[in-house]
DNA sequence: CCGCGGGCCTGCGCGC
DNA sequence: TGCGCGCAGGCCCGCG
């Protein structure tokens, strides 16, 4: 479920629930996630208060009282549950992390393709971490504008639509919004991003997010999984334009398309030949 | 610099 | 009903 607007959603979930609140203990049942998780984690946050619950990019991070942060990643089947600690009993098989919190409520932390990240660092030293270091610009960030964005794609052969999903450019935008982004600035996801002149690349920086702007809105996509910590879905899935929407008529009022689907980099883009050039 | 293939894992929907 | 297959919201590596 994880793009930028799943992830979020997930912050502003957990936000007052753990603001200010004592981590009492935390339980990790399987340390084997897309890399192995710190052994010393548990203990390092163990009766620590939780100042603030923040996002980079696709990543959720929860500040300790003590200059530590716990770094999340989804990765693709990750959840986030907030509950009541209970039992053994009440565990699912993929229930990999559990945060009980000083009066009983825990956090569960879901994934059953185990491509999530778990892992910290010291808070002031975040940005020198290795999931950080690379990052590019946040796009809901007022400073991402179309002269950033025309600047990013500068002499860049490659395709917009793998261009977008480069972290190391823009971060948060994963596959699906990265076609719904292209939808709606009538782009191509085949052009060449260093086809990108002011006006189109002003086009495609608004239509990013505005996409993800509206995403947020209503609580992320939910595709197969929940996207909101309390388990309500997210209803975005039903505002696509393109994504999974192959063979169905373009949605652009008097467009006519046809959506197709293609690959590009291994991965499935959709797109309306039509209005998107 | 770029695309490709492969890998990490499990689950789901499909056609047979 | 069961089975094999392709596919899936992310990200990383080596290769050419």
């Amino acid at each position: 479920m994880p793009e930028l607007p799943e992830v979020e959603t997930v912050r502003r979930g957990l936000l007052p629930v753990l603001q200010g609140r004592l981590i009492d203990k935390i339980q990790i049942r399987r340390f084997d996630l897309r890399r192995p998780v710190p052994r010393d984690l548990a203990q390092r946050f163990k009766g620590r208060r939780i100042t603030d619950i923040r996002r980079r990019a696709k990543y959720i991070l929860i500040d300790s009282d003590d200059n530590a942060s716990m770094i999340l990643h989804l990765g693709m089947s990750g959840r986030i549950g907030v509950g009541e600690k209970g039992g053994e009993a009440d565990l699912g098989p993929h229930d990999h992390v559990l945060i009980d919190m000083a009066g009983g409520t825990r956090i569960t932390f879901t994934d059953p393709r185990r491509f999530g990240i778990l892992d910290w660092t010291n808070t002031d030293q975040l940005e020198s971490h290795v999931c950080f270091r690379h990052l590019g610009i946040e796009p809901l960030e007022p400073t991402f504008d179309g002269v950033r964005l025309m600047a990013l794609a500068h002499g860049r052969a490659r395709p917009l639509k793998t261009f977008l999903l480069d972290q190391s450019v823009i971060v948060g935008v994963g596959n699906i919004y990265a076609s719904e982004a292209l939808h709606q600035a009538r782009l191509s996801p085949r052009r060449m991003a260093r086809t990108l002149g002011p006006c189109r690349a002003g086009r495609l920086a608004r239509a990013i997010s505005s996409v993800l702007t509206r995403a947020i809105a209503a609580g992320g996509s939910s595709l197969r999984d929940h996207a909101q910590v309390n388990g309500e879905l997210g209803y975005f899935q039903h505002m696509f334009a393109v994504y999974d929407r192959a063979g169905a008529e373009c949605p652009r009022p008097a467009c006519g398309g046809v959506i197709r689907r293609i690959v590009q980099a291994g991965r499935s883009s959709f797109y309306c030949p039509t209005c998107q050039r």
